[in-house]
DNA sequence: TTCTATTTGATATAATTTTATCGAATTAGG
DNA sequence: CCTAATTCGATAAAATTATATCAAATAGAA
């Protein structure tokens, strides 16, 4: 059974298995049901699903619903809960803070930081303080995830102060591309790639050929 | 020169390409620096260039920087300003609502909708209405791209309603997989995705391995 | 002018990802 | 107990995407 690799595009797809599986309430799924679903070539899940089932699937019935859970959160890292510090406090930084749903996906942001607050304050039940704060707490408490919200003019500071603090991985909200070292992870959340794919769709559309297929991975 | 096919992968990059290229201020830009900027393939760049350049680039010097913006500009249909009603005026609304660079995307966001509005009530500059009176707006101002964000319980409900009112790209900002007609575009911004890949590359830090690559793209 | 280094654009190869096909296992239903 | 329908898992083929190689063009130096 041991850990097994992936690709890129599975690792994609494994949070929407995963969010169909809960919400349903069968006893066993099969890779058809799944693919039926997503509007997914059938072989392409099972595969996906032989990446990180440890029991693997029975014939004629598809694999036990809740164990496919277990073994999704498992590989996915859901089980090993993250504490994760956001950095940019504006708008999106608080609609992320105030966002219930990150437990769910093994992360906790435990602290915000931005420059424009003098003092530390609430933000829900989260706390917020200064920036230059920032370095010391996350050394201190060895967090490795950082989330960036910023505008792209502070992002590659941010970015750098987190990196000296020891973070390993960075979501990264502003449109800057980071420079980071081989061992960090940046994962860019990206709203001007959606934009290009929505805005040529839209263009496409209004001048004649419809050929752009609504593909959803 | 006509209009150019290009994979989504090269879609998804063109638009780091022509940020990188409005901050700069070079005269004249090659595959080579730009491959260079983003750590990618130079052959890569060359193809993706290719793909939008309408001039082409002359040997020994490149592109000339101006003429690309425009032709990725052109291409990703950023002159071409769409309209955009977004529906879920939360945090996470209010971010985009107030987010200012939109408009450099070719998209505007003309009205706002909230089911908890009872009255039409002023956001930054953008107007919410009571989210009875999306169908009737929508339809009457012919607009084709609708932004989702509420929650999943009412993310397929509203998606419905757009699609009713002649909604033909929808940017999702939930966590749920809508089901649409083929011939509407859903663009999924789904952060379960990007923090999958993130809560994985921790773990897997956490316990040895250290073999994944920091995939920019 | 001639030589050299750089860069494009085209073609070819490789890697990755998706899709198709098929046999074996197993369950449900007669 | 037999038969038919599913489903998995494995292997093969196709499609997409990324990378390598090379000739032609040209700017700039010698």
């Amino acid at each position: 059974m041991k850990k097994k690799t992936c690709s890129l595009q599975t690792m994609r797809r494994l949070p929407y298995y995963l969010y169909h599986l809960r919400s349903s309430t069968e006893e066993n799924v099969s890779a058809a049901m799944i693919a039926r679903e997503f509007k997914l070539n059938e072989v392409q899940v099972r595969k996906d699903l032989a990446a990180v089932s440890t029991s693997g699937g029975s014939p004629r019935k598809g694999f036990r619903r809740v164990s496919l859970i277990k073994d999704l959160e498992e590989f996915l890292g859901y089980n090993n809960i993250n504490d994760a510090i956001i950095v940019g406090v504006g708008h999106l930084g608080k609609a992320l803070i105030n966002f219930k749903g990150f437990k769910d996906y093994g992360i906790n942001i435990v602290m915000g930081f931005d420059k424009a607050f003098k003092h530390e304050e609430q933000i829900g039940k989260t706390t917020v303080f200064p920036m230059k704060k920032m370095k010391n707490m996350v050394q201190r408490m060895r967090i490795k995830l950082g989330i960036i919200t910023v505008n792209q003019e502070s992002a590659q500071y941010v970015c750098d102060q987190m990196i000296e603090a020891g973070i390993k991985a960075i979501w990264n909200f502003s449109p800057y591309m980071l420079k980071v070292p081989e061992d960090v992870l940046v994962q860019n959340e990206n709203m001007a790639m959606s934009l290009a794919v929505l805005s040529k769709h839209l263009t496409e559309e209004a001048t004649e050929e419809k050929e752009v297929v609504a593909k959803v991975f």
